[in-house]
DNA sequence: CGCCCCATGTAAGACGTTACATGATTGA
DNA sequence: TCAATCATGTAACGTCTTACATGGGGCG
């Protein structure tokens, strides 16, 4: 397998091309319009992510003649490219992931079901409810040694930080519930 | 005002230089033993850093002779990295900040109460407070849109978001309390 | 005609990552 | 003497940011 590094962004781009393939001026626009993961809607971003991926063979773009604008490129996944995006979704949530983007982890489950089905959506859920288990007491204990020495607005923000874990991991099992409940309705 | 813009490692380094002089050494070691923002304790990263902001004139280092073991650089904040600290903690939080960088504002707030006191600590709590409201319609919005359209995964993700910045706020008056509860004991 | 939107790109520079290099001291 | 730890740094590389460039099409 093709084992060369693809950054966040790369990931996004391929999780919207297997939603509906677009040119980089429809990525602009969605990056531009949502809060998807706030990723740069500038042009020195996406372009040469695209052309990266392409280079790697994981999208390929066709030139679309037919209307009377400018060329435009549309760009779609590749077999190799699905297969990276499934790879990516379906690997198991590390404490790495969780301590250095718990926003990559949403985006790799926003895009697990469209791309690898409800059963995986929920494997990944069940992974990341693992991980944050085992990181919980880690973090309540460097709580408590922080509370004693540290001056107050420096252990009342790592409390936020905990807080938004244990929202995470309430969340996680409200949406492994929300599987379980109508289990039916893959797409 | 000197105007050139200082990275999020930049001000994560004047924080820890304001509460304690140290060497890039002793940086990297924090940064490798707590979850500081999670900023990286490789010396590519810590050594540059520090280099730019000597050359900025923010802190100084003067090595130290004395002990035994190797040259030790020990760093300092000068006058003028002690204001911008105090400008980056005291400025008001955007929409911008809260889009792209949460985690900064924890870092902004956690430095906040030793660098420019308890006052300024409620300030940008209050400042955050509002931002979030001010947020948040547009969050819902966007939600509401976002439900009949995206799949299961998507749009939970978003429910995740939403549950964090709720969870945010709650934290945010909880912390105003405090600061209101025993307003006394300023560093 | 001038202006804005579509649509694609490039260039320079900043920053972080990984990996390597160096050299002194302490302890087995 | 050999390894580990203290302590500092550099080099190559990849990616993102900001700013600029280009060019067709529709509209007032």
């Amino acid at each position: 397998m093709n084992t060369a590094k693809i950054p966040s962004l790369g990931y996004a781009i391929l999780g919207l091309l297997h939603g509906k393939p677009s040119s980089g001026y429809d990525l602009r626009k969605i990056f531009a319009s949502t809060s998807l993961g706030t990723y740069s809607d500038s042009p020195g971003a996406i372009y040469p992510a695209l052309q990266r991926l392409e280079r790697q063979g994981l999208i390929r773009g066709t030139i679309e003649e037919s209307s009377g604008l400018r060329r435009r490129q549309i760009f779609r996944l590749t077999r190799e490219g699905l297969a990276a995006l499934k790879h990516w979704i379906t690997r198991p949530v590390t404490r790495d992931d969780l301590e250095h983007s718990t926003p990559e982890i949403m985006l790799r489950f926003a895009f697990s079901e469209g791309t690898a089905g409800a059963a995986a959506s929920v494997a990944l859920l069940e992974s990341l409810e693992s991980a944050l288990q085992a990181h919980f007491p880690a973090l309540k204990k460097e709580y408590e040694g922080l509370k004693s020495v540290a001056p107050r607005s420096g252990w009342l923000a790592f409390d936020c930080g905990i807080r938004q874990t244990e929202c995470l991991l309430r969340w996680t099992r409200h949406a492994i519930r929300t599987y379980r409940h109508h289990k039916g309705g893959m797409s």
